[in-house]
This record gives C-alpha cells, structure tokens and sequence, in this order.
DNA sequence: TTTAGATGGTTGCAAATGAGACTATCTTAA
DNA sequence: TTAAGATAGTCTCATTTGCAACCATCTAAA
C-alpha cells in the first residue's frame, strides 16, 4: 500500500495554513473594515502604487479574476473609498485610485496587518523568517508567480 | 506612507501559492477522475487510515465543513466508491470506509500526486525541501493547526 | 476605409461552499 | 425514568466566485 497521509502532504499543509492565515487577517479588514477579500486587494494595490491603474493591472498582479475585480471596484466606488478617471487615451479603460477617505483607511489599515503578520510568523527566529521568504519566493519563481526581471520589462504597461 | 507591497505580503503570497498549487494538482484528481477537492479528501483520509471511520472525523482531520464533507459523501457513494454501514455503538454516525474501487482508485492516484508535488518542489534541493516543511510545521503548529501529541492525546476517540 | 481580431470592463448564470436549522440519537444528571 | 443538553449527519438558504457572453473601443492589416 502506498504510505501516504494527507495532513502530512504539502499542498494540502499549504491549502490549510493559507485559509488559517487569512481568517487570522480577516478579523482586520473584514469585522473592522467591512472589507472582503477583493475589495482589501484593490485597496492595497492602489495604496501601494500612488498612481492611478487600471482594473485590469489589479487583477493581474493579484491573480484575481477580472470579474471579482469588477464588483470589488463597484463596491468601493460606492462607498467613496475609491474613484476612477476616464482615460482620454484609451477609452476602454478606467484610471482608479484611492480617494482621501480610503487612503486614510488603507494608512490606518496597513499596520495593523503588518502586526499580524508578525504575529504570526513570531514563531520563527529572523533567520527563519528569512530562509521562509526566500522558499517561498523559489518555489513562486518556479511557478512563473512572479515576473523576473525580463518578463516584468515585458509587462510593465500595466 | 506606510512601506507596504501587497506582493511581498506573506499572507497573499501564501494564498496565491496555494491557489497556484491546487490548480496544479487538481488536473490529476479533477480532470482525470473526476473528484472535486472535498471528495478527494474524503478518498484521502479513508485510504490512509485503513480502518472505517466517520465523516466527523474526516471534517475535523482536514477541516472542512461537515456539509461539504456530507456532499462528498454522498457523491461518492454513488459512485460506489465508498460504502458506509451503520455503527452499531452509536446509531447517530456511520463507518466510511472504500471500496475495493474507491481503494484502486486511491492506489492509482496517490503516486501521481506525490509526482506532481516532487515536481513543484524539484526547485528546491534536499536540504530545503526539508527546511521548508520544518518551517512550515513550525508556523502550523503556533497556529495550533496540528495537534500536540497532548493534543492528540485528547481527541484520540475521532 | 473597412474589417477582423484583441482587449477593458460588466453582467447573468451556475457551481461550490459555509452557516445554521433540523432530526435522530446519545449522555448526563436530577 | 425523564428532561436537558450535546453530537452526527442532512438539508435549505445565502454568499461568493469563476466562466462566458456581451458591449464598447482599440489595433492592425487588407
């Protein structure tokens, strides 16, 4: 028989430890912000980048897909935390960004999450925290997850 | 401004690798056998512990809902992959176990997978492979994901 | 210029899933 | 023995999300 066990399996591990995690974060942004998870994805997109972007670009570098970007965008607009500008070059597509209110939510919101997030890696020594991130980002470079430098030059019209 | 990158954000980047994962495995288990996630967990946890047991247990195991294991269950009955019988003890649960298809199944399977995993891993050497899980048991077990032998100790009944 | 195909964004629909009500059964204590 | 509460499993409902059709617009090539 094949030995073999699920909770030992690494994707299952990964599966499990990514929802346990997000539930951890989405007391944050979910209870104390009304925010789902799309809707925290736009926003942080948009707070990082302080320049205007297309919905497109934010599920492209989110891996949402553009549907969900879609109704989060509808979402956020409705409740002034973003706006979006027509884009006289291309009118197919919308500039998005912040709006005063939800970049006070976003510079309120952002701490609290990094604190969590060391939180829950405070199990860890530096060092490990470092070889983590460093797996992590191996095993993501592998999976073509994130651009190398050639295929970011390729794509950096987002 | 807060110094923040959603894409360096170990919690996104955590879901996205699972999502990336799962995807990749799931061209295994879905497309060739038709299983959805739930179901394969179901095939997985009976097929590892060889001895019957309940959907509760299986729930509690790979935390998942008891309604979506319920859903797998039957589906899986009807296809005759799986077959309960009623526990004598307690009339309230049923004993889940495969069948003589639902192991060839299992047995057909689980080589496939642990190739795929090897191979999502290959771009790790050996001694980070090793890293990795130990840093992930690490993160889970702060997270109480996995039970502490005293733990386990107290809901050995499942 | 016209036409074919690509792309940004929206929307309807269907599948998946969690919450919670519900039934049946078990357990414990009065 | 009876009553109160816990537990296993099923089912209905609401939410979420991916898919795909769709519209408007852009691009490229005939």
């Amino acid at each position: 028989m094949a030995k073999f066990d699920l909770v030992k399996f690494g994707p299952f591990r990964l599966n499990r430890l990514a929802a346990e995690v997000s539930a951890a974060l989405s007391s944050e942004y979910q209870a104390r912000y009304g925010l789902d998870i799309p809707e925290w994805r736009v926003i942080a997109t948009l707070g990082f980048r302080n320049d205007a972007c297309s919905a497109q670009y934010i599920a492209h570098c989110t891996r949402t897909h553009k549907s969900t970007i879609s109704r989060a965008v509808t979402a956020l607009m409705t409740r002034d935390l973003i706006e979006r500008v027509e884009n006289a070059d291309d009118r197919r597509e919308f500039r998005l960004r912040l709006t005063r209110q939800g970049h006070a939510l976003y510079e309120e919101l952002i701490p609290r999450l990094l604190r969590k997030e060391r939180e829950i890696l405070s199990c860890l020594s530096a060092q490990e925290r470092k070889d983590f991130a460093g797996l992590l980002g191996k095993i993501e470079a592998s999976l073509e997850l994130v651009q190398t430098s050639k295929a970011a030059s390729e794509t950096e019209a987002y």
